[in-house]
DNA sequence: TGTACATCAGTGAACGCGCGTTCACTGATGTAC
DNA sequence: TGTACATCAGTGAACGCGCGTTCACTGATGTAC
């Protein structure tokens, strides 16, 4: 290995201790992150960070990338420790992963998924990352539907015809071939995951629901009926 | 009316005018309220407010009571606007009240459904008021399920014992008689209703759901349909 | 009704803090000949 | 292999800012006799 390229090592090894720190102390400072702080725990003075990062919303976008990939990365491979075969095990197991991974990084879930961060922009990478756990369930239902499996729920309410178009554009940039009306079921179950997600991390069901694990469970089960995965 | 009175009244007024001006400021600088910054809207000296609220955190306290009681009001008049008999009405007048009600004050709402503020610990007289518009969904499917007109949607998911007893004992709490499974779908549907409006206020469903009106309308009516109440 | 005193609102200076960012710098590491 | 130069990481001081909170104070407003 050239001398150079260990150069760049050292490099990216301490673009990741600064994100590994910086996610630390997201913990506890929540999104009012601080480069002076983060500076601080490497043992290094803050001005030395902008080596590496040109400035503080940088240094925040690249956290919220990784951690979209990190909830992303978990989902997966919830799902892919299941039966290729069994779309209900797949769906719940995805569902778990993001739960799981919100209450093992809570403040990272309320990065991704809580109050916009005053004074930053999301810039327009953070867009196709965020996007990774919708398509997970969307190709879960996809190879239910593939299969014929899908028994979904009737209800009375029809698709308006406003919605439908917004959902067949979805469905054509995706090519899954998904019917509208199953996609518009699962974004019903996307929303109602992190819906209950967003209540259990930010203490929303404190005092009412004890027995969160099970609660969970049970409504990503009746989620799971609806859109009519196999049991 | 008294001397004494009159200064009374100044100082409410002016306790008023703080409260009004620290949620404009929110509106720019989301949780991030400062003091100075408040004062500074007022045309007074930052030490003044010390006059009115022992702390920031009490102004921010004394904000997000205000906060929960402007949202559960504009519920539930909307439910109040609505035919007493027609418990769907009633039930997607006050899903699209609390729509309504973000969008028009999305920090406001942020602080309420968003992020914890860091370093801010609610106090317990902020518990109560949060609950007022799940006490209102569940006072309408209460209402229906009085009249007998409840058809819920059939779904093969059982009811968890653990599941059971939290919902029991909220049910009892409130005395509203309601069966535990209708309580459980009501719950969903609280959850649908603010995940959803936290999707769309938070931005996440920028770039998929352009009718968003028309789709939150739609999903409102999915629940509604899970929960079984006439048409 | 008038006066002496008490209460209260608002002032302005100060304390101590932390922040993001810039800039000229020192040494160490790498490159070219 | 050795030397002169270029690159880069990290330093430390500084800038300019805003923050919450305290404190002794001035005047105005209210109270008691």
């Amino acid at each position: 290995m050239s001398a150079a390229s260990v150069r760049a090592r050292v490099r990216t090894e301490m673009i990741e201790e600064i994100k590994a720190t910086a996610r630390k102390r997201l913990a506890t400072d929540g999104a009012g992150l601080s480069l002076r702080g983060v500076a601080r725990d490497i043992g290094i003075v803050a001005s030395a960070l902008y080596r590496y990062f040109p400035s503080r919303d940088d240094l925040l976008t690249a956290l919220i990338l990784e951690s979209y990939e990190s909830l992303g990365n978990a989902a997966t491979r919830a799902a892919d420790a299941r039966p290729a075969g069994d779309q209900r095990a797949r769906w719940l197991a995805v569902c778990t992963a993001v739960r799981d991974w919100a209450t093992a990084n809570p403040t990272e879930y309320g990065l991704l998924y809580g109050s916009p961060i005053p004074g930053y922009d999301a810039p327009r990478d953070t867009v196709a990352p965020a996007a990774t756990v919708v398509l997970l369930l969307a190709g879960i239902a996809a190879d239910a539907e593939a299969a014929g499996l899908l028994r979904p729920a009737p209800l009375a309410t029809p698709l308006p015809d406003t919605v439908r178009g917004d959902l067949r554009m979805l469905i054509d940039q995706q090519g899954s071939g998904l019917p509208e009306e199953v996609l518009d079921r699962v974004f019903l179950g996307w929303t109602q995951l992190f819906g209950l997600v967003t209540f259990e991390i930010f203490g929303r069901l404190d005092g009412t629901i004890n027995a969160v694990g099970d609660y969970f469970e049970h409504q990503m089960n009746l989620v799971a009926d609806l859109i009519g995965l196999p049991a």
